[in-house]
DNA sequence: GTCTATAATTTGATAGAC
DNA sequence: GTCTATCAAATTATAGAC
């Protein structure tokens, strides 16, 4: 069933966020599926088709969770963004699955690298378009450099706190 | 040669800076350098040993590069961390190392955690004691946070001037 | 300090049975 | 869809000669 694919991607997904693309092994978590190797190839031809499937998946469902809504304000945009990065990272924990990737995209299928960029470049225009203000596209730079290096912080710190620090004045950017 | 040791370490440095911890192997830095990977290992135990010899020399270097001048403001020690940031970047290109090896730190030997946690409690109590201003430990994550994304950004789009857009307006935080 | 040789393990991947 | 069996390659590491 297409069940056991959505399985496999999370556990994937879970251990990519903490550990980086060489964080997982298709026997890690087969095993967590309680899955053979093979039998995971069955569901995904190679690692990297595997990922760059997680990582569409990833793209699609941030941006469904900063989706416009009427009548919003640039600082409610940015408390979007900076929310639904928290709520990844209080859910699932770890990093942003793409800036995970994007940091060690000097030894990544070059098909990955450009799923991650499609992340950065999406969610810049995105930003630069709904925020308002003075130089929106390069305030859209630091609101993703801040959020994402936040995570960063939480990860070595372990401590989800960390990212709430770095970001408690994110909105006055 | 103490020479040796110390080119090996370079060459694992930037690759780790490229590509994460698993981005290197003993193989690779010894044919940079010439010699095969059991000579490698003449130099160097276990390549956490490695690493984390590699951390401890970028921790002082970073440190060294930051210190204190007499008279400075707080925009200043900004400044100069930012700085400090924009050369590596400019130079060695890649990661910070403390910044890749924490995001992958949820797979990495637990002593290099302590070392890549020790960078970031150093930076950050260092910034909260020289910046000034109100909340200054707040302001010092946000530093660090925005500093360690920028250089993502500039990873994920292979351009220098990313970080540049990322960081202008890091001194008013 | 460097080499050859090799061990032990892991990894990404395939073939073919059920 | 899952298994067993297996492969080729890579990785970390060690032993011992030069």
């Amino acid at each position: 069933m297409r069940d056991t694919a959505k399985r496999l991607m999370d556990f994937a997904e879970a251990r990519m966020r903490e550990a980086g693309y060489h964080g997982f092994s298709f026997r890690d978590i087969g095993a967590e599926a309680g899955i053979t190797s093979a039998s995971v190839h069955h569901h995904f031809p190679t690692k990297a088709a595997m990922v760059a499937a997680i990582v569409q998946r990833h793209n699609a469902r941030f941006a469904a969770s900063v989706a416009p809504r009427p009548g919003e304000t640039g600082r409610e945009v940015i408390e979007a963004y900076r929310l639904a990065f928290r709520d990844a990272l209080h859910s699932t924990g770890g990093m942003c699955l793409a800036g995970m990737l994007g940091a060690e995209s000097g030894g990544l299928p070059p098909l990955l690298h450009d799923e991650v960029e499609q992340f950065f470049h999406d969610c810049i225009e995105d930003l630069a378009r709904r925020i308002g203000g003075d130089d929106p596209r390069s305030r859209a730079f630091a609101i993703m450099a801040l959020l994402e290096g936040g995570l960063i912080l939480a990860q070595v710190y372990k401590d989800a706190a960390a990212f709430d620090h770095a970001t408690a004045d994110l909105s006055n950017l």
